[in-house]
DNA sequence: ATGCCAATTCAAGCTGACTTGAGGTCAAGC
DNA sequence: GCTTGACCTCAAGTCAGCTTGAATTGGCAT
């Protein structure tokens, strides 16, 4: 796979070079030198970038991301760890089912007082119940 | 609704009196008085901690939560905005519901390198490409 | 050989949601 | 009346994940 320096990486995976710069001084991405100043990477890394806008999908942090690629960048990921990130997200997705079945519900029920409709505050115990643990932001804010 | 001192509702809902100190600056909450220097609240506040809780569950910042919902939990904003945020939800809901099932078949894959596997390859363009809009964070890191 | 321009380094700043620490105050118990 | 202890205020710190700014460097065109 061709290489690429950092400005072409950018420009393909949408990633600013300040964030490649900073996944590489994390260890996330390696580059495999320079031409001039510039960064130059091997076309892998683009593959890499998607593993870790996915990884960053399903609620993983860098760090744990990190913990996943071997360190010639090769995806060494433990099965037991996606499976717990699965059952994560499956508390996740039914903790925000609750949520939008209640925002709905807010939408429609022409109570006065939410907090005193019964449908209502079933829902709120439901969302309020199984208690995540990591965030799942995805949408990386780009303005 | 009888009135609960601020370590009273600490005690009983599990949020830290720093956290209500903080809620009640960001006007989520408010304190209907003092006992000696004690913040006094009112026994509904119970309630609007687990809307609060729920809302973050859901992804909502504290900004959110505080638009949606007027001081006393009753949603505040024009019902349009709570189905449209259900709908954000909704499509949040699918992402996941795909990177969770990515991560399982991740997970069961005998494949010996998960980039090579089309059906991993396939998910994670799904996860890729459609892009979720907000965290949904919880359990507050309570050590 | 001389500039230009973009990439580099390094440190500092930013946002969100809190927590922590220093120093002050108040009601209550002895 | 004095000590105690919990709460108070306000400022600063923390953590993740980046971004921004200043000063520097190096290839490329003239």
């Amino acid at each position: 796979m061709k290489a690429l320096d950092i400005t072409e990486v950018a420009q393909r995976s949408g990633v600013p070079a300040s964030t490649l710069r900073f996944y590489e001084e994390k260890g996330l991405i390696a580059s495999i030198g320079r031409r001039g100043l510039r960064r130059v990477f091997p076309g892998h890394v683009l593959e890499q970038l998607t593993l870790i806008a996915a990884g960053r999908a399903a609620g993983f942090s860098l760090d744990e991301i990190a913990r996943m690629f071997a360190p010639d960048g090769q995806p060494d990921i433990d099965r037991g760890m996606l499976s717990a990130k699965a059952d994560e997200l499956d508390a996740t997705i039914r903790q925000l089912t609750a949520m939008r079945d209640g925002l709905r519900h807010a939408a429609a029920c022409p109570a006065p007082r939410h907090l005193e409709c019964p449908t209502f505050r079933r829902i709120l115990r439901a969302a309020a119940a199984g208690r995540l643990s990591r965030p799942a932001r995805l949408t990386p804010v780009r303005k």
